[in-house]
RNA sequence: GGGGGUGUAGCUCAAUUGGUUAGAGCAGUGGAUUGUCGAUCCACAGGUUGCGGGUUCGAGCCCCGUCACCCUCGCCA
């Protein structure tokens, strides 16, 4: 119980409100203590205010604050003040006024917390994650809440404005294979059976198409059992939607206009639009990635044909069955030879058999180890693909051509980092289109992106043929090198799915158990559709400019995908067990 | 599953070539203090060096194992 209710918050009172009685709620920040004078800062989320505790008023006041400490829950009624000039704290959005205390209540004490509550404190994620509501309540995080507060919101208002319905679909669903691995949920009232919690609601989506709900959306929570990383969680969350009677352009449409809103309202900038877009052949020989970082040049280059008659071996012999490629280090001919070997054990990590370096000297002229080996018009075609002037160092890769790429775009981020091109503030928003439909595993065919795909129309002929070559109506959203999400138009015909089905090597018997409600559903009258799934935490990430997903949760996972407060996951009783109809053989796992 | 990094006081870090009693800043506690705002000054308290084993006269430091956290490859969005 407690009697004085706050008519402010801790961010709002400034120089207007002078002279008004004012209370305060909130958690005392600091506290200055000057003996017969103290200041106490009171911070909530919006804000902090200082509080004045000052020897006119009755002496027992100031005895009460004497035994305020950090995070104590405080109320304060007290007269608003402007500050004297030399007082004032130009840091603090209230910085001009301070609240002089006629009352106090302390509505609840705290043990000192375990690291202090303020921005700018390095403490350990560890530490962090075990007392996350300590670490929610820094300004920092609630700033990373809010923010991804703002970017829900304004994809909700920009969906809504677009003609969207915003629709739910279940997270306990069936087990369907491919993609990412599930998690299992037992059913008690069917022994053996288990419920998969949905790795994405694309199923259901689809089958909103052929409802008639041509336009949907949800904020949803996805559920994947798969390695964690910086930017990937066991569960996370996506922006899914779907349209009917689209082609790839009206998605990609309506999510440059979502995007835009949400950089409008979260960031205060005008996105430039249209977006550019990169067929995947392009991206992969630009810059060697399907997900390209457009903040800076130093696109790839090729020169295969120009050194397939090098007297150079490796040039000559690679042009032959693969590619010679390269990309221009701008300034970079003054690393070290310590730096070059770095670069190479990096290209090497990433697969080449090695990495030829050139620095260009004044005149054009190339230098380093294997400079002797090139012959007489090697260096000018060099000079001329890799438009390297002096003071420049090229970087080559002689390898097969998917090696080759992959090396080269991992070496071009890599490279940006050192030369600290990738802190600009701008956004480079892109689409990536044209992803080949299939791509080769073991057995034969995989889908790249999933089976419901559709293959371009052009295609479709040579789709039993040549099925590597087939492209698919599947577009990815990337900003700044990051995969922000993809999508695809999808297969609404019956005598398409069955041909792609057949070239991924799945049975009808199979399919029937395992998509038959689909297929079925498919047979009533599905319209052309498509749609694309865009993952929150990683916009919220990156429109807040952190590296790290976890810094836009509440209670994230660590890499082993455990909860550090909770202790999730963690064991069951034996009754639970026996209700689930489960039994756990693992000696180990019944000892933890 | 593979590669790399980290682990010392509540927090962030230091500790020479293996050498005496493991230090500092912040936080904490007590005291002083009427204009601070990450207040200041004085004092005090605070340690199973992640854990287990080994080598050694002697281990925070070397070796083996193990655990946790982070980055990453595979995997996955």
């Amino acid at each position: 119980m407690w009697t004085l209710k706050r008519t402010h918050t801790c961010g709002e009172l400034r120089e207007l409100d002078e002279g008004k009685t004012v209370v305060l709620n909130g958690w005392v920040a600091s506290r200055r203590d000057f003996g017969n004078l103290m200041f106490i800062d009171v911070r909530d989320r919006y804000g902090k205010t200082q509080v004045l505790f000052s020897p006119d008023r009755e002496a027992k006041l100031l005895a009460m604050a004497d035994k305020l400490r950090g995070e104590y829950v405080v109320a304060v009624k007290g007269v608003v003040r402007r500050r004297q000039p030399s007082a004032v704290n130009p840091n603090l959005d209230t910085g001009m006024i301070e609240v002089d205390a006629t009352e106090l209540e302390v509505l609840n004490e705290a043990k000192t917390p375990p690291f202090e509550i303020r921005d700018l404190v390095e403490v350990s994620e560890e530490v962090r994650l075990q007392y996350r509501y300590l670490d929610l309540r820094r300004p920092e995080m609630q700033r990373h809440i809010i923010t991804r507060h703002r970017v829900t919101h304004a994809i909700r208002e920009s969906m809504n404005r677009q003609g969207f319905l915003d629709i739910e679909t279940p997270y306990l669903v069936k087990f369907t294979p491919g993609g990412a691995r599930n998690f299992l949920v037992p059913s008690r009232l069917h022994p053996g059976k288990f419920y998969a919690l949905a790795e994405s609601p694309q199923i259901f989506k689809q089958l909103f198409m052929v409802a008639g709900y041509d336009r949907y959306f949800q904020i949803a929570r996805c559920f994947r059992d798969e390695d964690l990383r910086a930017d990937r969680q066991i569960e996370f969350t996506q922006l899914d939607l779907e349209m009917s009677f689209v082609q790839p352009d009206d998605v990609m449409e309506v999510v440059e206009q979502c995007v835009a809103d949400v950089w409008k309202d979260v960031r205060g900038v005008a996105v430039g639009r249209p977006f550019p877009r990169l067929t995947y052949a392009e991206a992969m020989r630009s810059y060697g990635t399907d997900k390209p970082d457009l903040r800076y040049g130093m696109e790839l280059w090729d020169v295969t044909r120009e050194v397939a008659a090098s007297p150079f071996r490796v040039f000559s012999e690679a042009a032959r069955a693969g590619v010679v490629r390269g990309l221009t280090g701008p300034g970079c001919a003054g690393f070290s030879r310590k730096e070059m070997d770095a670069l190479e054990t990096f290209a090497k990590g990433w697969g080449a058999k090695g990495l030829v370096q050139f620095k260009v000297e004044e005149g054009g002229k190339l230098a380093g180890g294997a400079a002797k080996f090139l012959g007489e018009g090697d260096a000018a075609a060099l000079l001329d693909a890799s438009k390297a002037r002096p003071g420049d160092m090229m970087f080559l890769v002689a390898d097969e051509e998917e090696r080759a790429a992959t090396v080269l775009g991992a070496l071009r981020g890599h490279l940006a980092e050192k030369l600290g091109l990738t802190g600009k503030e701008e956004d480079h928003f892109c689409w990536v289109v044209d992803f080949p439909m299939f791509e080769k595993v073991e057995e034969g065919l995989g889908a790249r992106h999933h089976p419901f795909t559709s293959p371009k129309d052009d295609d479709l002929e040579i789709l039993e043929k040549e099925p590597l070559k087939v492209k698919a109506k599947a577009y990815d959203l990337v900003l700044n090198g990051v995969e922000l999400g993809g999508g695809s138009i999808r297969i609404h015909r019956g005598d398409v799915q069955h041909r792609i089905f057949r070239l991924l090597g799945l049975s009808e018997e199979y399919l029937k158990d395992r998509f038959g409600f689909l297929l079925q559903a498919f047979e009533y009258g599905a319209p052309p559709h498509g749609g694309i799934a865009l993952g929150i935490d990683r916009m919220a990430m990156l429109a807040l400019g952190l590296e790290n997903i976890r810094d836009v949760l509440t209670f994230p996972k660590t890499q082993r995908a455990v909860d550090l407060m909770t202790g999730a996951p963690g064991t069951v009783t034996e009754k639970q067990l026996r209700e689930l109809h489960l039994d756990i053989t693992s000696a180990e796992e019944l000892s933890s």
